[in-house]
DNA sequence: ATAGGGTTAG
């Protein structure tokens, strides 16, 4: 009896020993006393053993030990193929699981799971779709956690269609399938249907959303800068009990600022406890997108004093802030100190501002060098940038230059022969006009229609230009030709010549009347009290007429406009904008 | 004495 007992006590201690062991000269030394004492032959204590190698880094280790059992059970089959998922061979793991399958072991859901997340991981759709068929054959399409790991596995790369279809099969549906919805709609730009999602699953009851439910939902209304909606997803927050979760609070105060609101950031940033690096870049990249660049970069300098280090994504905002403010010196400091003091080498986004920056004051030539000189190799984004840059300046030498970069990429959109249209016109050079109408025409080139939403009322919006299909488009029609009327009193004047957005309009003046930023800012006035603040959401860049429209509209009706594009918010109040000039 | 699954901030 006493003698059982001690023995027992030394199994014990092996067993710690092993469970406490990474380090591979350990286990081996382990593994040499363990065959002493025959304890490897006991299945349990060699799966113990295996999980201990798999926990090691050496892979091949395990692996070799594997080899060496005789007729490896389905547990430790799983145990290297939860290794190898993991790991950076992930396909090994899909090629155990064929073998067990060929033994004719049957693998359980976890090791399904995790054979999905390798297949996910090598890239293999074709893999995914025949485990899934086994998993399909081996009855296991009750099991909520892996049908979630198959939708995520659908909605990384397959299509969202089937991932909606995995989802709409499961007979148990917990927080986090709804959450792995909600994600993959995001990803799919389904940003309205998210919305719709959070409240069907408050209103069915069936699933609380939780803390990354808010994230999701939170990013969405950033996307479409739903202010009301993400109030309420705000309230929802505190009421339950999330409101000092940091990272909830860090989207917050991104969502708060992408929809034109800072002053709410900005209590959402008092409110953080312990401040980290992502509250203070988002407070700061919400400065710089609201036109406060100057006050990013006092909250960088806040930052520094607090001890908190700056990363990369820090000086997106804060060169970002220098390029809404056109503060040229200041940005060219922060791209050499980004480097020589904190060791951030600059990548394509931090050039794309300095680019952004250069252009818009002007310096062409300049921002041109940068790109060709820099480290990384430019995208399709900074040579838009520079577009961009062309067109306020109305530089088509360079234009046309930079248009070659982007075909060169493969990579040119309808959007930039748009702006290339935008800088001959505004030059005046209309034969170049039409032959680039002619070529867009002659080879099917389609743009990308404009689109602008405005929140009321928690509901989002959305117009396109000469949008019809509002219920209410006739009152929108009527309310936009009045206001016109009444701008016009005031001295606004249709742009009519510099400024092409839509190919397809034949008539110009026309088509300047009925862009969709102009129908959502005429629906707010319509359904809107006088005085009350409207922000709208737009998906290209904002042009210059509508631009003077709403100056105008915010003078003579006395509103508050937020119109956020492509490249930034425009705040306007009084007949003025916040940019000093247009751009 | 027996490994162990899914979503997530700027």
């Amino acid at each position: 009896m006493l003698k059982s007992t001690s023995r027992h006590q030394q199994q014990q201690t092996m067993v710690s020993l092993v469970k406490s062991s990474t380090h591979k000269p350990h286990l081996l030394q382990i593994q040499a006393h363990l065959t002493r004492s025959c304890l490897l032959q006991n299945p349990k204590f060699s799966l113990l053993f295996l999980s201990s190698l798999c926990s090691s880094r050496d892979l091949r280790y395990a692996r070799l030990f594997f080899s060496q059992i005789k007729n490896p059970s389905s547990s430790q089959y799983n145990t290297l193929i939860r290794a190898y998922s993991s790991s950076n061979s992930p396909k090994e793991a899909f090629f155990l699981y064929r073998e067990m399958r060929q033994k004719g072991l049957k693998p359980d859901p976890i090791s399904f799971s995790f054979v999905i997340k390798s297949c996910v991981k090598f890239r293999s759709v074709f893999c995914c779709l025949q485990v899934h068929g086994r998993i399909i054959r081996d009855g296991f399409l009750s099991d909520c956690l892996l049908l979630t790991t198959l939708m995520e596995f659908y909605s990384s790369f397959a299509s969202r269609e089937d991932a909606c279809k995995v989802f709409d099969e499961m007979s148990q549906k917990d927080t986090v399938a709804w959450n792995v919805l909600i994600s993959c709609y995001l990803r799919n730009g389904r940003t309205r249907d998210v919305l719709m999602l959070f409240d069907n699953m408050k209103n069915e009851g069936v699933c609380e959303p939780d803390d990354v439910t808010c994230l999701l939902v939170t990013q969405a209304c950033a996307n479409l800068g739903a202010l009301e909606f993400g109030e309420k997803v705000h309230r929802y927050i505190k009421e339950r009990g999330y409101g000092t979760a940091r990272n909830l609070s860090n989207s917050l105060i991104s969502m708060y600022s992408r929809c034109g609101c800072l002053d709410k950031a900005y209590d959402v940033f008092k409110g953080i406890g312990e401040k980290n690096v992502i509250s203070w870049s988002a407070m700061i990249s919400g400065l710089a997108m609201n036109g406060f660049g100057r006050d990013a970069i006092l909250a960088f300098e806040e930052m520094r004093k607090t001890g908190v280090i700056p990363d990369e994504q820090t000086f997106t905002g804060l060169l970002s802030a220098c390029s809404h403010c056109g503060l040229v010196d200041e940005g060219m400091e922060f791209l050499n100190q980004m480097s020589k003091e904190f060791g951030i080498m600059p990548n394509v986004h931090h050039y794309g501002c300095v680019v952004d920056l250069l252009g818009r004051a002007g310096l062409l030539e300049q921002a041109y060098r940068v790109i060709i000189s820099m480290k990384v190799k430019p995208d399709a984004t900074i040579w838009r940038t520079l577009l961009g840059a062309c067109r306020i300046h109305g530089h088509f030498t360079l234009g046309e230059r930079v248009i070659e970069h982007l075909i060169e990429l493969k990579a040119q959109e309808a959007g930039d022969y748009v702006l290339l249209l935008n800088i001959y016109s505004s030059t005046g050079s209309w034969e170049k006009v039409s032959e680039l109408r002619k070529f867009l025409k002659d080879k099917g080139i389609q743009t990308t229609p404009g689109c602008s939403s405005i929140e009321l009322k928690g509901i989002v919006h959305e117009f396109i230009v000469d949008d019809v299909s509002h219920p209410q488009k006739h009152e929108i029609y009527n309310k936009l030709d009045e206001i016109n009327k009444q701008l016009k009193i005031a001295g606004y004047v249709a742009e009519t010549t510099s400024e092409l957005h839509d190919l397809g309009a034949e008539e110009k003046a026309n088509a300047l009347s009925y862009h969709s930023e102009k129908l959502a800012l005429a629906f707010g006035v319509l359904v809107t009290r006088p005085g009350t603040t409207l922000r709208v959401t737009k998906n290209l860049r904002i042009c210059i007429d509508c631009h003077n429209f709403a100056k105008f509209l915010s003078g003579v009706y006395n509103r508050q406009l937020i119109i956020r594009d492509r490249t930034r918010f425009h705040h306007f109040r009084d007949g003025h904008c916040s940019c000093n000039d247009y751009w």
